[in-house]
RNA sequence: GGUCGGGUAGUUCAGCUUGGUUAGAAUACAUGCCUGUCACGCAUGGGGUCGCGGGUUCGAGCCCCGUCCCGACCGCCA
């Protein structure tokens, strides 16, 4: 060993001994005729001291030292004259006899201190720089605790954790898959898993029960702070289940998580269905620190003359506590908010519920006091309240009022990083349509729940769906008709689906399988796959459906933003040790990046030049 | 694919509204002084392709057009 102890272990029950250093050189003082060299590693920061008197020799040797310089000092522990303690190690210091420049540094880009002066692309080209500082190791030290306890919990509830491949095969539901080419089979591509869903089904089949593992998933798709193109989840399935044993089993994994990583006890989860969050909160992930809740105004707004209003599919309001004295500048502000390209209000109108009991809105021209008391008793609004409407075309209006409603909560202070609101969303639709067919809202494997599996099996049964009425073809004119007979039905099934939400961030999904060969092959129907093509894509997990599988259902959650989550931001990326920036490169060893012709020659590729 | 913001010293930024002297500050770095500092202090100094290309102008860091890069968001992410 190089050393005896490490930079952050010695205190003044050590002083007297003689030990050994190894570190960096956080910053030196010379002070003429004494030089106090702080010496850094992973575990702390110690001083050590260096005397012109003592040991001249030494000192100019001392006075060499620059910043990151990789250093092995050996010196006695002494109790300092003037301690520091903001430091850990800050009643002694090393009274250094001897010292041996290990590795000397180029000066670093950027100060390798808490509150760097480097910039994010600066600090990703130099990430091993980066990570040397403080709060980005404590980011991964926090993202090493979340691993561990997740598996001691999973460990200790009997799943066992297996590795699934890593080179699959390309689908086409779902996100872009990254591609590898085969050399030994040219012309032919492995895709990257966007999860390993299908093999833990199967190992489900393969009766393992209990599965879970910590895994890296790849989705070619844009960026964005909480989303990386290669992310890690945890991946579980459990067989022989209900819904109720898998929220059961992962609210008490959360709870696990949040007792031992953050000391928090967290209550009993609430539960939500996918309907009230939207209606509610105007968006299947709520935040529900805080309350401001969406109210449906329909009733008492239209028919009063204002067009804007008796026009629109939906009027909504929220009430937001304490700030009926909004400037005008602030409203317009508002305004100007939901009107952004992103949000697509046309506008918004306001009523402030003074002090005195008055009421001040935007549209009095439309609707006089006694109206808009009616409006602050059906939004349950106080005296110095502050009410905000907006109209239009349902989703989109929930939308931007769920936009609104968080910006709100970000004003007004409700959205406070170290508070925790977990709850699931529950009974999502099972199908989503898009244009021109239904797509899997959550993936095709989803099980309807038991009303939308009679349904399912009812239009089959009405229809005699068979391969001669439709062509089962997602292309040919009668799968058009097939979805303008049962849109309306099919939009409407639920799925046995459920997702965990913290904050406003769904931090995992899942939901019960379909395990039953026949029903499995009705979903890629409904999904305009062809019996051809769902046999291609899909045909060893439906063979394998044959051979007894077990019902079985599972989750899966996003590590990364659960470990940022827990770190008090949004940014996924100060958890990642090396992550990828916002067009999916890493500055630091500068990928992705062309490959020599030979090696497209093997794997006979050709690539068009710009 | 789209919207918005940014690119000026090693680094983080100011300067741009209203074009005009030698482009500044902080920090980092270097040198000197300093025996109890710990964001040490003091003094001195070096350091600039104002992202790149074009245009307008007597004159462009500043205005216009194009382009590249970075970031946030929308679309996308079963």
């Amino acid at each position: 060993m190089l050393r005896t102890h490490t930079c952050g272990e010695l205190t003044i029950a050590s002083a007297g001994q003689h030990v050994t250093l190894c570190g960096w050189v956080q910053r030196s003082r010379e002070m003429g005729g004494m030089i106090f060299v702080d010496i850094r590693d992973r575990y702390g920061i110690t001083q050590l001291v260096f005397n012109m008197e003592v040991n001249k020799e030494l000192c100019m040797e001392a006075l060499k030292l620059g910043r990151e310089f990789v250093i092995q000092a050996k010196g006695k522990v002494a109790e300092r004259s003037n301690k520091n303690l903001k430091l850990p190690t800050g009643e002694i210091e090393i009274i250094v006899d001897d010292l041996k420049i290990l590795n000397a540094a180029k000066t670093p880009p950027f100060t390798i201190e808490d509150n760097t002066d480097g910039g994010d692309d600066l600090r990703m080209k130099y990430r091993y720089l980066d990570i040397r500082r403080n709060p980005v190791q404590q980011n991964i030290f926090l993202r090493h605790k979340m691993a561990q306890e997740t598996r001691k919990y999973l460990d200790s509830k009997g799943f066992i954790e297996i590795e699934t491949p890593v080179l699959i095969k390309s689908t086409p539901e779902g996100a872009r898959d990254f591609v590898v080419p085969s050399r030994m089979n040219p012309g032919e591509f492995y895709a990257l898993p966007q999860s390993p869903q299908t093999f833990k089904q199967l190992l489900m089949v393969a009766c393992m029960d209990k599965y879970f593992q910590i895994v890296k998933c790849f989705r070619d798709e844009d960026l964005r702070a909480d989303r990386q193109p290669e992310f890690t989840q945890i991946d579980c399935e459990m067989s022989f289940i209900e819904r109720e044993d898998i929220l059961q089993m992962f609210e008490g994994m959360v709870r696990h998580l949040f007792k031992n990583v953050k000391g928090i006890e967290l209550p009993a989860l609430p539960r939500m269905t996918y309907d009230d969050a939207m209606k509610y909160y105007g968006n299947d992930k709520p935040d529900i620190r805080f309350e401001m809740k969406i109210s449906e105004l329909n009733d008492v707004l239209k028919g009063k003359g204002f067009k804007v209003f008796d026009d629109s599919e939906l009027v909504v309001g929220i009430c937001v506590p304490g700030c009926s004295e909004y400037t005008r500048k602030q409203l317009d502000e508002l305004t100007d908010f939901v009107k952004r390209p992103q949000i697509g209000a046309n506008g918004m109108v306001y009523a402030k519920c003074n002090n005195d009991g008055t009421i001040k809105s935007s549209v009095d021209k439309f609707y006089n006091e006694d109206e808009l008391k009616k409006w602050k008793a059906l939004i349950n609004a106080q005296n110095g309240d502050l009410i905000l409407i907006l109209a239009g075309e349902k989703n989109k209006t929930r939308k931007a009022m769920s936009e609104l409603r968080l910006e709100m909560g970000n004003r007004c202070g409700l959205r406070n990083k170290d508070t925790y609101a977990v709850l699931w969303v529950t009974d999502f639709p099972l199908l989503e349509w898009n244009e021109e067919r239904f797509y899997a809202k959550h993936h095709p494997f989803t099980s309807p729940d038991e009303e939308g599996i009679s349904i399912v099996g009812q239009i089959f049964k009405d229809l005699s769906f068979t391969n001669e009425e439709t062509g089962n073809d997602p292309n040919a004119k009668n799968m058009g008709i097939f979805y303008e007979k049962y849109k309306f039905i099919l939009e409407n099934i639920k799925a046995n689906a459920y997702d965990m939400v913290i904050n406003g961030v769904e931090v995992g999904g899942g939901s019960i399988r379909i395990h039953d060969k026949t029903l499995q092959q009705k979903m890629f129907s409904i999904l305009g796959f062809s019996e051809e093509e769902a046999q291609a894509q899909f045909g060893f997990l439906m063979n394998a459906f044959e051979y007894g599988a077990p019902p079985h259902g599972g989750i899966a959650f996003g590590f990364d933003r659960l470990c940022s989550l827990f770190g008090g931001t949004e940014f996924i990326r100060d958890f990642i040790a090396f992550p990828k920036n916002n067009s999916g490169r890493d500055v630091m060893i500068d990928s992705p990046s062309a490959i020599s012709a030979e090696q497209l020659k093997e794997l006979d590729i050709s690539v068009n030049k710009k």
